[in-house]
DNA sequence: CCATAAACGAGACGGTACGTCATGTCTTACA
DNA sequence: TGTAAGACATGACGTACCGTCTCGTTTATGG
């Protein structure tokens, strides 16, 4: 027997509930009860396919920077692609998005699987796309770019939790600045 | 009149017990309950003095950090300064005291009143002592200090978090290195 | 749709707990966590469908009352069937029931829905049997049945109460001799 | 040595307290905090020389007592003054007198030694009142006079209890009324 | 005329029940 | 078999009151 098979409709309505509920009212104000409700769905239907909220708003966030994270295109120009890239991140990380990436990061700190899935799915492409960025030749050959990727999204990071500055377009500029005067 | 004066033994009971707690079970783990429990405390005595745990372990945190952060000595050289300072801090940071600071900022992301509490008590102070650090001559003068705070400070925070590399000695020194390359 | 329907189980492990409880601690030492506790159940599980231990016990009592309150049978006797009636009310009256209704009416001093569900429960349909029996013509006709119910309840409380006496058969004797008495 | 005598003007300002307290909340909502602080009083005063608010509140109830009822006069007219005296008795027991006595009733439930001390000091009295005014003649001598009072007290007890009807003038005359017809 | 000592106000203490909330599992009827 | 609905056992939440304790202060008496 096959049954009846899983209802597309209720995955994106829960997807679309979670991203709602965490712009309404923060990551920690989403539960699994809240989601299941703004979905119109059971309760079960969300834990047959997630086990947590953070694994929900995870395959909601990929789905989301799938749309709105091209590749960033080769201008010719090193600098200016860099400046682009982070200009691109850092606007998707003001928004909701910001709001999800932190709060799953809290999370993952308690939930190892979790931690693993969000280094694999944002973290580690996000890393690596910076790294392609940085390879096309902004800094000296023999400067360390795992170093580098650390620092830069590091600072993102750091004003994300602790939002002492802001995230945006001058901070793409000035660290692109800064990391061209490297000798 | 005046009443009973605040016992200081359930005070450092409570404190301990929430250290001890988090080093246990993880920030995510800890309970209001659980601390009073642990501390042998009544639950009323807790909420008395804080409103949440976070707000237990921030005071518990500060008082870590008073003891085990001494003022950076000036050795004369800058550099040198540099990555003894950054030693000190990350080797704090691997600690239990790294597993709190990420909690607590995982829930300022929810709580402003905590926020604002861990930026003045924690944070704040922190990226003061980094920048006087620095003022003492290892960056050239027309570098955006509060930038390279971010830069060196976003590092430490985003290997905490996602934990894709050591926050260590090592670490120190090559941040040291990256910063004597600008120009 | 219909949901899960309610747990006969658990709602008569409930009741059956409310009354070990009462009859071990008495009526003031049950607890709603405690119900809970000795049901096997949840705490949410009791708060819903009661909103106070004195509604489970009232309920409790209710199906206590059905099981072992018959009607009185008509022998023709008036003034025999006056003491059977008696008999059977106060032998209920002396055991946990008794103990049970006197907590409830004691709460229901305080919380006037509780009041008017036990007159609507209890009170008022044993009145109505009294009043049936009275009227098989153990009084003179122009004798106020009301008052004579009012009475007799009456002295049963108040025994139940005050603990001076027993609420037994030869109270019913008593009484049924006394109302006998009355021209 | 002898120290510091009881304040009188501290134990007349918690019973004033107590009572007030009872007027407003009701007997249920009646705490010993709250009668502290009622009166202006620190906590241990209260517990210091009462254990329970059924303690306070049945000393408060004795004075009020003690100053609102007179012993009944013999007017020679026995059936007068049986309604006299019901009288007087059903309008105290209307008041907050009325509440007080219910509820320490209640509690006396779960508390023999109460239990004991209301006998002593205000139900036995009253019985033995009521008693006395009975012994005038208003029954015939072979009626048994401690089944009377039962029936007697225990309407007025029914109905404080039950409110299904007034406790007044009404009530005392339909009883002395009734009695009168034994024969 | 202080010294003693008990009562006083204030209020913190350890404890426990309260009623609410979210968790993750389960049991229905329906699709 | 998936689904919506919702009851279930569990356990933390923050609040209220309990009865005890420990302060500083007040008020009597007795050496």
């Amino acid at each position: 027997m096959t049954g009846r098979p899983r209802s597309e409709a209720a995955r994106k309505a829960i997807l679309q509930a979670a991203l709602d509920l965490c712009a309404r009212d923060g990551y920690q104000g989403v539960t699994m009860k809240g989601i299941a409700q703004a979905a119109g769905s059971g309760r079960q239907t969300v834990y047959r396919w997630w086990q947590t909220k953070a694994q929900v708003l995870l395959e909601a966030l990929t789905e989301v920077m799938a749309e709105r994270m091209p590749p960033t295109p080769d201008s010719g120009d090193p600098r200016a692609d860099l400046v682009a890239f982070l200009e691109q991140t850092f606007t998707l990380a003001q928004g909701v998005s910001g709001h999800i990436v932190v709060g799953l990061m809290a999370d993952a700190q308690s939930d190892p699987e979790l931690a693993a899935d969000l280094r694999a799915t944002i973290i580690g492409p996000r890393r690596a796309a910076l790294r392609s960025v940085l390879e096309r030749g902004v800094l000296p050959p023999d400067v360390d770019l795992e170093l580098t990727v650390d620092l830069v999204f590091g600072a993102m990071w750091y004003r994300l939790l602790n939002r002492h500055a802001e995230v945006n377009a001058e901070l793409a500029e000035e660290i692109a600045g800064l990391l061209a005067r490297i000798r």
